[in-house]
RNA sequence: GGGCGAAUAGCUCAGCUGGUUAGAGCGCCUGUCUUACACACAGGAUGUCGGGGGUUCGAAUCCCUCUUCGCCCACCA
């Protein structure tokens, strides 16, 4: 297939130029490039209204993947999400900044690096702290930053001279400064206590990095035998045997009847035969398993808690790896058989043993939450050490109210009362980590000074006490990755230097697009850290995408295998396939279910809409051609056709659809009005209506309705040319931010295209404000009629290539006005079409339309008179039923006192419509199959 | 265990504050290579809107309840 079949006056585009069939390959890469040349991502703060410019800033920053990441799907969702939104500011006059950047990941990198040094059969203690860090840096240099390439290559018009890395000095300057600034306002301080510690990673974990799995394991009834009367026991309930070494006492509930005699008196722990005493504390739940609780305070969270109210030792009995060792207060308590064991290993022996020993009562199975390290799923060991914490509380008050007076809206809604629950119930989050790979903890010990002067906090490295001038040693722990990622709207932009010109620019920022996984690990702390550092939120929305997920609705990972490599999309089918597929498949918080085996069918709905686009495109060049067009501003109203007047219509409406289906860009003041909480980031509503508009309104109508006229040379061919390039213009430019590679291409393409623009960076269209007028909706009566003959046609299987007449019976001004254009239409149907004031007697296919008009196409020796009879009896029957109920309900008393004004005239009309129609059917029905 | 959300065409989902003849994409059926497009065009079929109650003149839409799925949180060992 070739345009060679074209009619030689028309075909003004070389081949080569406009190949038949997109090739996105061909065109993507060169179209970023020049897009880059031109500078057309960058920002420019000095034209930020916030320090004197002429224009609003907009600005997003890009949640930074981890530098070792590459691309995967919901990369490709999130980075999708934001590009329609920075194109669509950009396109809108606004002074748009969308800031790109990657987070070094501190367990996740050291975890890759230390798994390339076990090849070599090396650990990291191999090299030390030092050679290991150096080389990871190396390491991150020479590999990382891949998935910034490959977001160039999804069409992520990021600011890449802005790209931030969160380990940078810079950045590093800006953690170093929150850190100080929150120890010495009390936020931050060192507590002993039990955190979750991650035996394979060998560091402290957050609550938020230990995932809780479900998983069925068992309960173990054990009977601790009284010390006083060894023929009486006590039997506790636990899932973890193996911790029993490290009891110090059993807890009963003060108030439970059956074990008041007991408190007070020791037991004995089985095999070790120490006594430990029974304590009373409200922790105990009677109501669960027997009651009674072991308190293990150095391996439960909530048996430190009991151990620190009751005073208790804390032995540690398993060590960091997660082997049964004696450590701190634990010795003699693991018995030398078990030394070096494996836990889990452990708990097998150690139930054995009971049994033997007979303190084994019974083991039943039990289904509870085991929390596992999220980067490496080892389970998580709660574990007594000595960590950093920040105080939550205070932190977490503004930015909860943040949320309650709309300063910040949280897209979809649901996620706010999560949102508010976990500010409320907030826990203090442990920062430090006992690895290499991240922000050294800036504190330093002095060993001389006593307390708290021999603990310094310091912006700058110390190399000996400021209070007593004798050496000093750095802590050894570094900082959470998150903790970083908590200040990166705020150090991107040049924070801690409240004067830099980005700050004040580009700060606060607008919206944040991420996934509903790190609401907590990230959203919420930026929020507060955001109110801590400048008394502000960092942005007022909240955008939270589903996620990407095969046919059987399994979230797409690496380690299933199922996964979407959206790189394979990309050279298959395109970016804008890629795009287009995720944007409209996205509902507000839905998940996308993509299916990994067939590329071609999860991703058709983009590719065809890409391949749609290219063609719609073609035609236009093969038919208006590159001649000099007359400018769309200079027609005059009464220049333009129907068909013109009503595909402005719909442009118009398109417009508007669109523009509420993303929303309002800010809230008016700084705080969104409650109506506003939940509207606009409708991407895919957004999607649909221009997809709807180009496809069903400009291709299968408006340019097809063109086709006769774009052939007759004349002052109505330049008319058409000119509202069709124009519309197809503004189509391009509502098209872009989803779509911006095929329209950007065709848009360079365009008849009077000044060479040097971009698409990327001209104006957002914007609807005419202009009086109504009939003529689109006669527009829409042709449609009808077209659409009405096209039906009987394929009803009575009339053949394709014959013509037929049809008649339609309208009003005589409407007849007069109709005509001309209808002539043009009618090939569209293969029909001819006159206009009568009465319809013509004998057999026909008869069709009423919306308004009355009746469409009469005689057709004699083409139709089954007995089919047709048929058919109008069973459609007379229908409307009369409905009639019926609609009458019924116009004279219904309580519908007309309660039902809206509006509502009950649109009734009205449609009762008349239809009463019109059902005489017009029955006349008809009459005539032709008589009365019976 | 607490909280939140979802259940609409074979599949993935729209249907906003109650009033449409309940929609879209993909799939399916029937025609068509009509000079931009077969990744297309034209036409078509398919839904007791999860079950049951209720409020209302009127419910896919509001309330209750049940069922089934998701998600978030949680110290019941």
């Amino acid at each position: 297939m070739s345009i060679s079949g074209a009619p030689e006056s028309t075909s003004v585009i070389p081949p080569d130029d406009f190949p038949a069939q997109y090739d996105p390959a061909a065109t993507e890469a060169a179209i970023y490039a020049r897009w880059q040349e031109a500078g057309c991502f960058t920002a420019d703060a000095s034209r930020s209204a916030r320090i004197g410019g002429d224009r609003q800033p907009y600005v997003i920053v890009m949640p930074p993947p981890n530098v070792t990441a590459i691309l995967h799907v919901g990369h490709g969702l999130n980075g999708s999400v934001q590009d329609v939104l920075v194109r669509w500011a950009r396109m809108k006059g606004l002074e748009t900044l969308w800031l790109p950047g990657m987070d070094h990941a501190g367990i996740a990198t050291q975890n890759v690096v230390e798994k390339q040094l076990a090849a070599e059969g090396l650990s990291r203690n191999d090299l030390g702290r030092e050679k290991f860090v150096e080389r990871t840096a190396a390491f991150v240099k020479e590999t990382g930053g891949v998935i910034l390439q490959q977001l160039k290559s999804i069409g992520a018009s990021a600011d890449w001279s802005r790209a931030a890395y969160t380990f940078s000095p810079e950045l590093s300057v800006a953690v170093r400064e929150a850190f100080v600034r929150l120890y010495e306002r009390g936020l931050i301080y060192r507590g002993h206590r039990v955190i979750h510690w991650c035996p394979r990673c060998l560091t402290s974990l957050s609550d938020e990095e230990a995932e809780g799995q479900e998983t069925t394991g068992a309960l173990y009834h054990l009977s601790y035998p009284l010390a006083d009367d060894p023929t009486k026991s006590i039997t506790v309930a636990t899932t973890r045997p193996e911790t029993m070494f490290g009891d110090v006492a059993v807890a009963v509930n003060p108030a439970d009847e059956r074990y008041q005699a007991m408190i007070g008196k020791n037991v004995i722990l089985p095999i070790l035969n120490l006594p430990i005493p029974v304590i009373a504390d409200d922790y105990a739940d009677p109501a669960f398993g027997t009651g009674v609780v072991k308190i293990t305070p150095a391996h439960d969270a909530n048996d430190f808690e009991v151990g620190r109210r009751h005073e208790l030792p804390m032995p540690i009995v398993i060590d960091a790896n997660g082997n049964m060792n004696e450590e701190a207060d634990a010795a003699g308590r693991v018995p030398p058989e078990l030394r070096g064991v494996d836990r889990f290993e452990a708990r097998e022996r150690v139930v054995v043993m009971l049994e033997r020993a007979g303190n084994l009562v019974k083991k039943e199975p039990h289904q509870h939450s085991v929390r596992h390290c999220y980067r490496c799923d080892t389970v998580v060991e709660p574990r007594l050490s000595d960590q950093w914490f920040v105080r939550m509380a205070p932190l977490a008050e503004p930015a909860l109210e943040a949320a309650r007076t709309g300063r910040v809206r949280i897209l979809p809604e649901k996620w706010v009362g999560v949102y508010e629950h976990w500010m409320t119930n907030i826990r203090d989050w442990n920062i430090s980590r006992q690895i290499w790979w991240g922000h050294r903890v800036p504190v330093w010990y002095c060993k001389e000074c006593d307390p708290p002067q021999n603990v310094i906090a310091s912006r700058e490295d110390l190399t000996a006490c400021p209070f007593c001038g004798c050496d000093v040693v750095q802590d050894e722990d570094v900082l959470d990755t998150w903790f970083s990622s908590a200040l990166w709207p705020m150090s991107t932009l040049g924070w801690p230097n409240d004067e830099s010109t980005d700050l004040r620019a580009f700060y606060p920022t607008d919206v944040l697009v991420t996934a509903p996984e790190i609401l907590f690990f990230w959203v919420a702390r930026m929020i507060m850290m955001g109110y801590a550092f400048k008394g502000d939120a960092p942005f007022h929305s909240v955008y939270l995408h589903g996620t990407a997920r095969d046919t059987q609705g399994r979230k797409m990972s690496k380690s299933l295998g199922n996964g979407i490599d959206p790189m394979d999309v990309v050279n298959l089918y395109g970016a804008d396939a890629l795009r287009y597929t995720l944007i409209a498949g996205m509902g507000l918080g839905s998940d996308v279910f993509l299916d990994p085996s067939d590329l071609d069918k999860s991703f058709a709905t983009g590719r065809n809409f890409a391949t749609k686009l290219w063609n719609i495109g073609r035609f236009l060049l093969m038919n208006v051609g590159s001649d000099d067009v007359r400018p769309f501003a200079g027609l005059k109203t009464e220049e333009l056709g129907r068909a013109d007047a009503w595909i402005l219509d719909r442009l118009d409406a398109a417009i508007r659809e669109c523009d509420r289906a993303i929303g309002p860009m800010k809230p008016a003041d700084d705080m969104w009005r409650p109506e506003e909480l939940a509207s606009g980031l409708r991407l895919n509503e957004y999607a649909e209506t221009a997809r709807r508009f180009v496809w069903n309104e400009l291709a299968d109508w408006y340019v097809e309705a063109n086709k006769a006229r774009l052939l007759t040379a004349g002052d109505d061919q330049q008319v058409a040319r000119s509202v069709l390039v124009h519309v197809f213009d503004q189509a391009l430019r509502l098209l872009h931010p989803i779509v911006p590679f095929v329209s950007e291409a065709l848009w360079q393409r365009l008849p009077g295209h000044v060479d040097g623009t971009f698409l990327a960076t001209s104006s957002w269209p914007i609807a005419r404000d202009v009086a109504a007028d009939e003529r689109p909706a006669q527009f829409e009566l042709i449609k009808e009629i077209v659409e009405a003959m096209r039906r009987v046609r394929a009803e009575y299987a009339i053949a394709p290539g014959k013509s037929i007449d049809a008649f339609a019976v309208v009003a005589p001004a409407t007849r007069r006005t109709l005509e001309e254009e209808v002539a043009l239409l009618g090939r569209l149907a293969r029909t001819t079409l006159g206009f009568v004031d009465t319809a013509p007697e004998g057999a026909a296919a008869n069709v009423i339309l919306a308004g009355g008009t009746e469409l009469v196409i005689p057709l004699a020796g083409l139709i089954d008179v007995k089919k047709e009879c048929e058919k109008l009896s069973t459609e007379l029957t229908n409307l009369e039923k409905q009639l019926a109920s609609l009458v019924s309900r116009l004279e219904n008393p309580g519908f007309l006192a309660r039902a809206r004004a509006d509502v009950v005239e649109s009734e009205r009309a449609k009762r008349d419509e239809w009463t019109t129609r059902r005489d017009l059917l029955r006349t008809r029905f009459e005539g032709l199959c008589g009365k019976a």
